[in-house]
DNA sequence: CCAAAAGTGTTACCCGTACACCCATGG
DNA sequence: CCATGGGTGTACGGGTAACACTTTTGG
């Protein structure tokens, strides 16, 4: 009961270090993909793991996430980075504790900035084949793919992880490989079309273009309207 | 991006503080509850806060919410505690930076173990009436009303938070309470009936016990029931 | 005796689901 | 010309929501 009120002392109870794991999951049109990273050294080198960034005791976790975010992407928002948890008590560094606080947000595969990064061992991975990750993380990554299912089912998540123009073929693969089901083509139309977040663009993509035979209506999101439509207390329900 | 290289290069790095929170609700027949205790000392002297332990390095975070948990209530497993999520950033202690780890678990009031806690100043407040908290203690508990909510919904709390009999007013009044809003009697009880989870003791309560006028009928759940169906993938769903 | 909660069925509507065929085009 | 994905409507069933009155008993 004494250590109900346990305080840290001195600054020798100030001995864990934090890092932070970002969970990035982008889709290219057929696949939900997960972008990993290669370790350059011991006690996990060449292993594959999820991009990730030791922590100084100053450092704000959610800003900590968004500058990592910015590093990758070129530009970051509050609002897409959300934390998972936290995960302890598996990798243990010689030197003492780790905490890893992992986040996850959703992206746009084309925004990655690729150039940059991919000399560096960044690579996007399909997520129903990842493989053996270093530390933990394939812990992490299952938990972040809980979280995507249920993010599906209350959030227009089409916004972040599509690009501005898409088709509905396009929206359907990426519900389906999200919640791991398929769906009646006229069914998920229909259930899309009852809230007005789907701008008809008036426009046919040439099938060519995104591996189709006949093109296909192209659409957008209406993103403002959400955000009023959320402000005012609009749920989405998938 | 040489930061997503970095690794702690010695114990210096090592200069984070771990704490530990819980979050636990209760239920006393009419109003859902949350415990707090009294702080003893600086920065918040004798202000309500979560019940909350500071870790040592190499405390695994869900074991130390059990052993705490397990303090409070003379019992613990592993099923009962969920974590929330880590909350850093708020308050930071004189000799450095502290990262708070919440957890949730949904108990029995009576089962706490009242005679042992209550003059270290541990209490129960009702959730709709919690006061200004120590540190950063009214955002923990503002997030683990949301996660009780979608809980409800997935999961028949009732086990958890209730007595071993108990009547139906109590139950659709536990449902109000978490969900913030009110249901009908009949439609409530059709759909509490279609999951066999519920058990008839077909013995009615005298009404004076219950603080109501006619006597009720009590009913149980049906653990055992409820574990196996869950193995066999059933999906409770309110 | 009255206030308070217990208990009980029916109806209407909405939503989810199942289901099959023709069309346009790229190769 | 054919393989591939695009596009379209209907009917059924289940579930949810709305709704009102009688019963019991504590005080």
């Amino acid at each position: 009961m004494s250590d109900m009120l346990k305080f840290p002392q001195d600054d020798t109870d100030f001995n864990v270090a934090l890092s932070m794991s970002l969970v990035l999951f982008g889709f290219d049109g057929s696949q939900l993909q997960l972008l990993l990273t290669r370790s350059k050294r011991e006690p996990f080198k060449d292993a594959l793991f999820l991009p990730s960034r030791y922590l100084e005791a100053q450092d704000e976790l959610a800003l900590s996430a968004r500058s990592m975010f910015h590093g990758l992407f070129g530009y970051d928002d509050p609002e897409i980075i959300e934390q998972l948890k936290a995960f302890g008590g598996v990798f243990r560094h010689p030197f003492g504790r780790v905490i890893n606080i992992a986040f996850y947000a959703l992206v746009r595969k084309e925004d990655f900035l690729a150039e940059k990064w991919e000399h560096h061992g960044m690579q996007w991975s399909p997520v129903d084949r990842v493989p053996d990750l270093a530390f933990d993380h394939n812990e992490i990554v299952k938990y972040a793919r809980e979280r995507l299912k249920r993010r599906v089912k209350r959030r227009p998540v089409g916004f972040q992880l599509l690009p501005d123009e898409f088709t509905l073929g396009q929206l359907q693969t990426l519900y389906e490989q999200a919640l791991g089901k398929t769906f009646d083509k006229r069914n998920f139309r229909k259930k899309l079309f009852k809230s007005p977040l789907l701008h008809d663009l008036e426009r046919k993509a040439t099938g060519g273009e995104t591996g189709q035979h006949k093109g296909s209506q192209l659409y957008a999101f209406e993103r403002e309207r959400y955000q009023r439509m959320k402000n005012e207390g609009y749920d989405f329900l998938f």
